[in-house]
DNA sequence: TAAAATAAAGATACCGATAACATTATAATA
DNA sequence: TATTATAATGTTATCGGTATCTTTATTTTA
């Protein structure tokens, strides 16, 4: 492996020099930069980052830590993040926790130990602040994404759960819907529980009652499966039954969908579904289902010049946080008026 | 920050001693382990990859180099290369390079300089070799996946291209097709120069005519837009006219459709479609498009397998290909007899 | 022209770990 | 008990760069 010494020995200068060479500093001289520059071309010398990195305290090295990439969610936040890093000179290395807090440490160590220059983080729950804190403790910055942990302070890019869901509850409510269900996340996740506080603060502003039979916890997996809880749901009295459902992710959509369809329940006849967040139109029709879709690309996006700014001392002292909009797209699965 | 000195001053050992510790040497007396790894712990320290790097010459860093995270195949590719380096000890990069062969170099330049260990590509095109050779003259092992390069050799996870295109064939063939159209990407991507030769094998094998004006390249990316090469196959003399359209890419065959939809020409009535490589179904109906499925997963979980046992010296000398079957998925896009 | 300022390059130590060898303490053997 | 073998620990050099200080060469100023 050729080193700053190989090359330092053939140009005939020390070693120094060719790191001056390479760093661009100003003060060599025009000829020895050009001989240097030529054999380094020739002797395809690529500098270590292990060796700068030992000096600098310094990587280049961000890390993307997430639940799930392929989560379309955060498959586009993956891509908007790596766009942002590489245009800055950094890399992005990619961790897949399966919320499972277990593993999100272990890759927490492991990011501690490549000594990152900061993690864009989407906690698998509110137990990931341990080692969320394990990080900041080693100094690196941390974005949080997608999901806040009360109490702690970091710069954030969310979404607008409370805006969100209630206007996804008042186009249900403005469709003649009293009787709204709500499948959701675990609530240790943020997102979850925020979707659940306004689901509820939403039906009490409309002066709807809260009825418990039509609030259901799944998680936020692909394959979460909750036929059961769809069953309990239409087999309760008649006048309990929900007439419209609100699913809190993108694949809590499809599978709600998926699942009134496999009980013979029609969308949106008997009952609407609209969901927080969507999925890439993989199709030649029209999406069927109604979402709040957000823009999951600029999660990661924004995420990383956050992190690379607070990286790089230009941010300001006290955290931000990013909230970003979701766009509503009405479809056909809430598309039935009821009187 | 906490170094292996600051262990060794607290615990009253030599330096040496905490690296023997931390890297589980059998020749340190129980007492002695005991003592630095409660001071491990109390401290807090985590190991400085760089440091370690600087001496192994291993990073225990992977990359995983691809045209786009955000198609659905290499989604996938990721989540199983990332599955296997973490079940190894191993960390991913992820790089986009848009298929485009700059950016590719520009990649491979930072990826040779952090010095990762192994290198999984799937290339932008024939002329990505020259960025794939400076890798080897860096003796850091590659993979491709899905797209191998002629002349390189190395270890790949390929697709039955010949194969699974001649099945597609075959289906439309015996369903009464005669004039089958082929949307293809460009053919200095070994995939579709595979794909086309098969299409063109496979016509001669039946006795078809291979006519050009049937044969459309575009390109692989997300919004390939090719309605006016639809639009002038369908302006041809009625006896040219495609009555099957094969789409050699889950992309090539979304967009297919949506080009027909687009003309009035009524799939699969009209026009039948047959498409290398699916797409995740986010609906809840049935997928339409007929399509060979890629065991995209596995494509990323073998290569990593590979490139590991490549880097750790378990690997035979001589480079190994893998190829995964398709999956065959007959749907509505090409179930119509013509005679 | 001598003294001071500036530019260009070199020498040395260090970043944090580990390999290789050296030393000391302890146990086994003659 | 003296001698070896073995176990446990320490010392030093090194990986490939860069920061810092020093030296040498060149230019500027008085």
């Amino acid at each position: 492996m050729i080193t700053i010494y190989d090359i330092a020995k053939e140009a005939n200068v020390s070693a120094m020099t060719v790191s001056r060479v390479i760093n661009n500093a100003d003060n060599v001289s025009d000829k020895t930069r050009e001989k240097v520059e030529s054999i380094i071309k020739k002797m395809n010398y690529m500098p270590n980052s292990s060796a700068r990195s030992l000096v600098s305290k310094k990587t280049k090295l961000l890390s993307l830590l997430v639940t799930d990439i392929a989560n379309p969610f955060f498959t586009s936040v993956a891509r908007g993040a790596e766009d942002k890093a590489m245009q800055m000179g950094y890399q992005l290395m990619l961790c897949n926790s399966d919320e499972n807090v277990e593993k999100e440490s272990k890759y927490i160590d492991m990011l501690i130990s490549t000594r990152i220059d900061g993690a864009l983080i989407a906690p698998a729950n509110d137990s990931s602040q341990k080692s969320i804190l394990k990080l900041s403790k080693y100094n690196i910055p941390v974005v949080l994404i997608d999901r806040h942990i009360k109490g702690l302070k970091c710069d954030q890019v969310l979404s607008d759960n409370e805006t969100t869901t209630r206007r996804l509850m008042e186009h249900l409510i403005q469709q003649g819907h009293k009787k709204i269900a709500i499948i959701n996340g675990p609530l240790d996740i943020a997102t979850a529980r925020e979707r659940h506080q306004a689901y509820c603060d939403t039906l009490t502003l409309y002066g709807l009652v809260i009825n418990p039979n039509l609030i259901q916890q799944s998680h936020f997996f692909h394959d979460s499966d909750f036929s059961d809880a769809i069953q309990q749901m239409f087999q309760l009295p008649t006048n309990e039954q929900p007439t419209a459902i609100f699913a809190t992710s993108n694949f809590l959509g499809i599978n709600t969908v998926k699942s009134l369809k496999k009980h013979h329940i029609k969308v949106p006849e008997e009952v609407a579904v609209v969901c927080y967040d969507g999925v890439p139109n993989y199709t030649d029709s029209e999406l069927f289902l109604t979402a709040a879709e957000q823009p999951s690309y600029h999660f990661g996006y924004m995420g990383a010049q956050m992190l690379i700014e607070r990286i790089e001392n230009t941010a300001p002292e006290e955290p931000r946080t990013i909230v970003l909009p979701a766009e509503f797209n009405i479809r056909a699965s809430s598309l039935h008026k009821i009187e």
